[in-house]
DNA sequence: TCTGCTGATTGGAACGATCCAAATGTAACC
DNA sequence: GGTTACATTTGGATCGTTCCAATCAGCAGA
């Protein structure tokens, strides 16, 4: 035993050393290790013994490598900070954990540089399939040419832009903005607000056009106008946000309500209200997107559209298991329902 | 051209496709892969195009399997979804990125058995090393058992209980907890607090242990006494924090600060402060840890712990690199400093 | 004894790369 | 021409597993 473990110091265990270990085949071992039922009892007992005497570990890779197999997926994020995207990931890896699947980590920081890096490293390990949540402008053709035809891929939360060819017959999961957008901004007229902007984000994000698009609907059905001003650009997080609040009130007639593009911005937007002198909630009513943990806690609770990350990580991994079982049923595109949390932040009626 | 995607389709093009299309051995191009300075110039050229002609992609999997190394790292986290975990995934991510290496992630949920299951599923795909953040309450032996002492293992943020056995000479990367708490402590005394509590976390977390060892030390330097109900514990987020409030209260002395376990929980406290009609940072001070994101913007703004966790992740990606650059030099056990950011929760000194 | 059959086991060739020792071609020198 | 030196190239074994066809032992039936 002593043996054993200080041999082991030098070179892993391997198939055959617990062959001739027991004195049986490599091919025995084999199948035992698979739980075949073609071994008989007696020496299926004495290879496992000797498997934990020598405490051996399978080798994945050699195994996949004969099998023409892989036994990982990879999952590249456009920013892993973003509490979105961590709990996203966490459904993912939940999800394939269970399936017998190991996630291959990878994330791009937003840069299309770093998405072409990581995609080609990645593919080189050769994962059974590959959730991607786009960075920023990312290209048909360029992820196409760094993952090849071969290799499933499902698209998350953002499009890829360029028009796709008939080749990329990818997967799609994406969350129901516009229609997300236009429950916020209904529910906003529903209070009796016809001044309602639409604050933060960029026009170059899809989600963010989308977004656009559900208020604007919303606006047209009430037969209400969106001035110019109302609509506010600014990056989708906090400190931005507190700095773009005065451009909404640079003109008249000022809104007395705003859709964010998402939670961070909302967050930003209120802090931004207080520091001239409003009270969000109370004199101005805002609805945020994601539902992020501080939107419920916050004062006042904030008015958002929940999109469940962690379940959506979940139904991505579910999605991709999926299409490897069945490679050559139709492309999925899948847009997941999100759900009105309507908290103080747009309790109150204007007090126009 | 045509020919090779349509043939693609049925199998990866291998070395051995490239060698025969451009009549040169499987070794040459297996040179001009990895750029040997020992093949020719015009074979190089040669191999290169044909190479790009069926848009080869290199297979790592049976690189290491022949090269008997590796070239992924895994990491597993106790909690993806927390922002403070993404934050340092994404940290170890690119800097092991930058270094060749693929992350293999695995989050445990906190889970002992999940923990087990995860190390004993990576450790198959042969993972170079390992970076784990331990669930609370694993055990040396256990973690050992899954992961074999041949592959370097470095500690995170957590010790794991069970006296170390000298086999496992793992690296440790932790925060300066005890410090940390030990600065917010004296941060509140020298505004002039007497009356301190240790507000949140449980006793049995290790990092909670060592935050309240920072908080009795100062005190204890201060020459001032701990009542025994100014230590409050409460799971480590907000809404079971904001449930724990009153208890602050119960007894009187009533605390006129509290040194909080983390963000989330000060920000709990925060909110049931001001539900018995109190006001942070001015009727009562209070600090946090962490420095997560929304501690800046909070009203009032947080004081609390930095502990950058995404420099944290480079860091720990940088130790397990050198470990497998240098297998055999000493285990090294790095405490990771943590800075007093003083925001306005604290700037007020009490009005008792 | 021979044949057929079933249940267990096995040797050897893969998988796609790398390593190594040996072979090849060319130029240079005596 | 023969020897040496150098720059390139290459066949075959190998990594640790799985696949496949072949083998083997034991037993029943003729």
């Amino acid at each position: 035993m002593a043996t054993e473990s200080i041999s082991s110091v030098h070179r892993k265990t391997t198939l055959s050393d617990i062959a001739t270990g027991c004195g049986v085949s490599r091919a025995t071992v084999s199948l035992v290790l698979r739980g075949s039922p073609l071994v008989n009892k007696l020496t299926r007992a004495k290879v496992e013994k000797e498997l934990r005497r020598q405490n051996y570990v399978y080798n994945r890779a050699a195994a996949n490598l004969r099998r023409r197999s892989s036994s990982s997926i990879a999952l590249i994020l456009n920013d892993l900070a973003n509490p979105f995207f961590a709990e996203f990931a966490s459904g993912v890896d939940e999800r394939l954990g269970e399936a017998g699947y190991v996630t291959l980590l990878g994330s791009t920081g937003e840069s299309i540089e770093r998405e072409q890096a990581v995609l080609r490293s990645l593919i080189e390990h050769g994962p059974a399939g590959i959730i991607l949540s786009p960075a920023e402008g990312s290209d048909v053709s360029h992820v196409l040419a760094a993952v090849g035809g071969q290799t499933p891929l499902l698209l998350f939360n953002r499009e890829v832009g360029g028009n796709a060819p008939k080749a990329a017959h990818w997967d799609r999961l994406m969350l129901d903005n516009q229609r997300g957008a236009r429950l916020a901004t209904e529910h906003l007229i529903a209070l009796g607000h016809r001044h309602i902007a639409f604050f933060g984000g960029h026009r170059d994000s899809s989600s963010c056009r989308e977004r656009f698009a559900g208020y604007t609907e919303a606006m047209r059905a009430a037969g209400l106008l969106i001035k110019p001003h109302w609509r506010v650009e600014c990056a989708p997080n906090r400190v931005d946000a507190v700095v773009q609040c005065p451009a909404l009130f640079a003109r008249s007639p000022a809104p007395t309500a705003a859709v964010c593009y998402n939670d961070a911005v909302a967050l930003g937007l209120m802090l931004g209200l207080c520091q001239r002198g409003m009270q969000p909630g109370h004199d101005f009513a805002l609805t945020g997107f994601d539902n992020i943990a501080e939107a419920a806690l916050g004062v006042p609770p904030l008015t958002t559209l929940a999109v469940a990350p962690r379940e959506r990580g979940r139904q991505a991994a579910e999605l991709i298991l999926q299409r490897l079982h069945e490679p050559l049923s139709a492309p999925r595109y899948i847009i997941a329902p999100v759900q009105l949390m309507v908290r103080a932040s747009s309790y109150t009626l204007p007090t126009t």
